[in-house]
DNA sequence: TCGGTTGGCTAAATCGATTTAGTTATCTTG
DNA sequence: CAAGATAACTAAATCGATTTAGCCAACCGA
């Protein structure tokens, strides 16, 4: 059954269809469409269940209204959540959101946004996994309007949301040297070049400096995105088994954090007191855990939020320049007991 | 700067747009196009970095390979791992996928199903929060594929992909009876009418009719999507308040729990002895919870996957004969501390 | 040498909405 | 009453890809 067009509309009523246009999108007084004519209009298009096509639409406007989110993985709570956040204020303003992940892998990266190119989405806003910055450039030269959420690239000028990460990390490697621990581990996810991984690290390394503390490249360790849980259990095996053992855990994001407490299940270890644990990213369970586990709390709603309002700037001013909107957000570090110290507990 | 288009490349060759169509359509061979000619065709596309607008495609063939998902909440994990789930298979097809969150509203989400039709989705996937059918007869009507999930209509036949909630639902129960819990409560998401709340109402009931326990309709709670952490906290204090004390209290989903978790902090109560704990829909971290959390299972990624097979079978047989995908997937009880019984500990 | 086939290619219509550049009839005004 | 203004409306082009119907030249067999 096909649907109502504009046409079946226009002859159903015997006038044009350049008149039905004019009148269902509100600019039948403004070209002088007599009351009466709209009110028929209107009525038809309710009677007939019309319902605008919007690839026709966007063909002709060179628009869709349609906006690409491509995070590492939408089924991680932190990228979910700004999802949400994005999604609802694309709502308000009559846009849809195009979602994928991928997965951490440069290929799949370049090729999603490709694929939403085609679609001709008005906009993209990306937590790239990119090493460099060509697929962004060619964006950029093709007028693309774009903005980087979580990730970004210090040479390149683009439009990002982030959270101060070296900020955010050196206050909490601090605060486990205050409550004691030295030998404080560090998991991130490969691959290495992502802004946050490298900045986080950059955090650790200043704290470690600020407190005398040698840096010691063989407990900082990259987790491989794909198998994750074998990778974290093994090398959390080798840090506790090392005769240096370490004797706190800083789990670069949510999901490392996760396959920590599952490797650390095998272990007998009392927490805090003979390994301190800590997390990037916050989770609402976190609270819960046991012991409760200390954690960065990202402004996860405000990143969305913001990301979509430079967004619709940059769309709606047609001749962009871009580079403007760089907005650097803050953290909250949610010290819980997981990172009490190694005295009595 | 306009992007490339079919013309531009048969102009630039002095071909006619129909060969290139052809061409890059792997149609060439098949139209007696020369391979010479063929040749000449992919090169200039490469050159001009052309990138078929899939709008203009979409309208033509009135096909816009993309599907839309609606969803309670996207934020919330158990959807965000389906959402992934869908996508993963969407992709690998082909399909892209629209997301948006219901909030449970259900003017929302017949809202959200028209812009998904006027954006010409080939198809919808939907966690309904309907109470009446007649959006999707509508649906159906229109010839719209389309499939629900974790929700469905048991008068109203349609494709969907559920999981038994009442079998599950009343497993728990037994579990949490024969752990020596008597009074269970039970809190549930308003509105009341959604299918997975009421199946698991009834399995309770089932489970308590079975062991000879009495249906108390107070200790039964109906919480609003919107304020649920006030309103758990409040119904939280009132059942322990009550001089008939609850001694278990049942989730019925993952939200839920983690507002009884926060409306438990309040009161110093050693679980599980005091109180039974347990969840519909098990996270990750329900295990690292102290106690660790009782939980069923939902086989989430099964549930996105054979949906999408589903969809995509609609999709690919033009003449619809609905009604004949009806899955139901079983659960998995995951018994851990919170309701391991009112015994010692 | 004619009718038919094949190879290689194209003009124009189409999808549905928007927009440009009008048209026609009526009315006003000097 | 002619010139211009106004009100109410429309034909056709357009966005970019696909598809239908068909053109033209070369070649083949009888």
């Amino acid at each position: 059954m096909k649907r109502t067009s504009l046409a079946d509309i226009a002859d159903a009523l015997g006038v044009s269809r350049t008149l039905v246009s004019m009148v269902l999108n509100h600019r039948g007084d403004k070209n002088g469409i007599s009351k009466e004519t709209q009110a028929r209009v209107w009525e038809k298009a309710v009677e007939l269940n019309y319902q605008p096509n919007r690839m026709a639409r966007g063909l002709r406007l060179g628009k869709s209204n349609t906006i690409g989110l491509i995070v590492a993985d939408i089924s991680n709570s932190f990228y979910a959540r700004i999802a949400r956040s994005i999604e609802d204020e694309a709502s308000r303003q009559g846009y849809q959101l195009l979602v994928s992940s991928s997965d951490e892998k440069e290929r799949r990266e370049t090729d999603l946004i490709s694929r939403f190119l085609e679609r001709q989405v008005d906009g993209l806003i990306i937590a790239s996994t990119l090493k460099n910055t060509t697929a962004l450039a060619e964006l950029a030269d093709q007028q693309v309007p774009f903005v980087l959420i979580d990730r970004y690239f210090p040479g390149f000028r683009t439009n990002y949301v982030v959270v101060d990460n070296a900020a955010a990390s050196a206050e909490m490697v601090s605060h486990l040297i205050r409550a004691g621990y030295r030998r404080i581990a560090l998991l991130s996810i490969a691959p290495g070049h992502i802004s946050t991984m490298r900045d986080r690290i950059a955090g650790y390394r200043t704290a470690l400096d600020d407190h005398n503390i040698p840096y010691d490249h063989d407990i900082v360790k990259e987790i491989a995105f794909e198998n994750l849980h074998d990778e974290v259990k093994n090398t959390l095996g080798n840090f506790l088994s090392s005769p240096q053992r370490v004797d706190a855990v800083f789990a670069l994001n949510n999901h490392l954090m996760v396959a920590c407490l599952e490797a650390l299940a095998d272990y007998n270890l009392v927490l805090p007191r003979e390994l301190g644990l800590a997390s990037f990213d916050d989770e609402n369970l976190f609270r819960f855990c046991q012991p409760p586990l200390t954690a960065i709390s990202q402004p996860v709603m405000e990143i969305g939020k913001k990301a979509f309002e430079i967004l619709i700037l940059e769309i709606n001013q047609n001749n962009t320049t871009y580079n403007d909107h760089q907005v650097v957000l803050g953290t909250r570090l949610e010290a819980r007991e997981s990172s009490s110290g190694k005295a009595k507990v």
